[in-house]
DNA sequence: TGTACATCAGTGAACGCGCGTTCACTGATGTAC
DNA sequence: TGTACATCAGTGAACGCGCGTTCACTGATGTAC
């Protein structure tokens, strides 16, 4: 927090303005959030927002990346504490679900319906929002360079796949098997599906007495199918 | 279509009011579905709109129940055609990802962010809510029957979690292993995340040259979790 | 240290918009005798 | 077959609401000389 006063003040306004931002998306969804409701609990008339953000849009995009990185510090956070690739895996699981359980309108607005007329500009979301992603290749590939993960068994790859996942594997420099990669392709939206499962309530109403332990469960099955140890 | 003239009426003005709503969901999404907008589609003034549904609420519900029906005939349909276990998964997982990529709103309707301020009446939504589900749990139980299905190795269960899972398996009359019921627990969300991720645009811009062969792969690979052969 | 000017935060009114829902009503269609 | 009545679809006006965004403005804070 450095800069003359006015430049604090500033940023003490931003800071303020993503909070209330938070608490509405909490209390009415990403659909609900308004530009007047947030200047109005800011304690300023409507159009003195404009001062700090271009317009609603903007307002969704700081908060999109705020949620991003939430997310992605819990989670490398709790990957760091762990020990091992499969208390790594864990680990990223469960730090998952309990942000998401925590933040579940915040959780919605990443990873539920696309806000309809809006679209996140790339620039700026694209890497907070693999963060998540790129933890879950960290574990694999530090499980492989330690070997303790299985080569992928099962159906081969397809060949027009294995091409795309082979360009993919070099952009992000990964260093596991291509069929790896693929397998981790498919953990990601699937840890991802348990979630929302969950957070959306899709089980039904009061399925599970201790919904956890279900969730444990799926991990350790997700970790099988990652290969990991 | 029975009964008299003005009961005909009704019910074609009913199909006509769950038609545009319909097309609504696709342009404007579930927040945006508006009764005024589909009365004037209708070409009737906004009051008039209430001789058929009581609430925007009840509107929702209609269209969830059309949605849920419609998907869940088309997995029917498709899980029919199929020959053995591993066929029947795999177009069962086929055709989910047809009818989201046709339907995206409908889909988001059904499986993205629920809709802030409107609760599915349970009575009404659960019956079509599970059909997938109990479609892919049918497609295991055929298979355990006709000796087509691994018993799942790996992780055992917790014990409170095979306690829950031996309720539900009761209360769906289904012939499985409770570890195979929790495998399909895991393949039902999980196979809607990989959907989801690809129809919500999770993967990024463009990632892949044919998106659905990484999908079959990945329900190559959900078979294997289920252990369908 | 003082002054002139530029920058910036915030005000208040206004624009045009769409929404859900209620209400008293008109006129057409159906029904009972 | 005709008539009196009930039912129902649709009208039009109104309620009170909140929204995003623009604009000319006031007054305080910062900066250059």
């Amino acid at each position: 927090m450095a800069g003359t006063p006015r430049e604090r003040a500033r940023q003490q306004t931003m800071a303020d303005i993503t909070r209330i931002g938070r608490d509405h998306l909490a209390t009415h969804g990403a659909e609900g959030l308004s530009l007047r409701a947030v200047a109005r609990d800011l304690g300023v008339v409507s159009s003195a927002i404009y001062r700090y953000v271009a317009s609603r849009d903007e307002l969704l995009t700081l908060l999109v990346v705020d949620a991003y990185d939430e997310l992605g510090d819990a989670v490398d956070e709790a990957v760091r504490r762990a020990r091992g690739p499969r208390a790594e895996l864990r680990a990223l699981g469960r730090a998952v679900r309990a942000w998401a359980l925590a933040e579940p309108s915040r959780y919605a607005l990443l990873f539920g319906t696309p806000v309809p007329g809006y679209a996140a500009p790339a620039e700026r979301t694209t890497v907070p929002g693999t963060r998540v992603a790129v933890a879950l290749m960290g574990i694999a590939e530090r499980a492989w360079r330690a070997d303790r993960l299985r080569a992928p068994s099962g159906p081969p790859l397809p060949r027009r796949l294995k091409a795309d996942l082979d360009v993919l594997r070099r952009e992000v420099a990964l260093d596991v098997p291509t069929g790896v990669l693929a397998r981790g392709l498919l953990v990601w939206p699937s840890l991802f599906g348990a979630v929302s499962w969950e957070v959306f309530g899709q089980y039904g109403a009061e399925p599970f007495a201790d919904p956890a332990v279900l969730f444990d469960h799926h991990l350790e099955v997700l970790a099988e199918t990652l290969g990991v140890t």
